[in-house]
DNA sequence: TATTAAAGAGCCGTATAATGCACTTTGAAG
DNA sequence: CTTCAAAGTGCATTATACGGCTCTTTAATA
């Protein structure tokens, strides 16, 4: 899952959930000047907002297998 | 999936593979330093930092739904 | 025990994420 | 057009991730 196709997921989904960016700020004690960079592309969150975030929207980081390893 | 898990599952996943931190840092860009700390657990590396991590290692992040949403 | 590879940790400068505040833009409803 | 809520942006500060270098620790093997 690559960068654009997060930040789509997660914003449809809080969308969904009729949560506002202020909302979300305020319930994961994340800063609202950090989700609006997020969700607008500008940012790199660490691990840690990510995972504030997803919480509060019902999601979480998993890790899927691609095909492709190290290309030996 | 919580931090340590994340840490667990990518540790052992480099070392199914058989490739160093070293090798590791190298391969992805990511420095050894980085790598090093994120998995002893000290970090709270980028969300680009990871995903250059688990391109090496054959993974990529996804997003799951969990079952509680806002508590609403 | 000595040697060596891999991993962990201290020190520290640089880059940038996180955050607040104020202002602008956008879109919907009246 | 006006109003209002939500989202986006500029600027500045603080916190911290990133990374190199060096040294230590650990574990395996000779």
């Amino acid at each position: 899952m690559h960068f654009e196709e997060l930040i789509k997921t997660i914003k449809e989904r809080r969308q969904v959930l009729q949560v506002t960016q202020e909302t979300l700020a305020e319930v994961s004690g994340v800063g609202l000047r950090t989700i609006k960079q997020f969700e607008s592309g500008k940012g790199n969150p660490t691990l840690l907002t990510l995972q504030k975030i997803l919480e509060v929207l019902g999601m979480e980081v998993s890790l899927k297998l691609t095909n492709v390893s190290l290309n030996k």
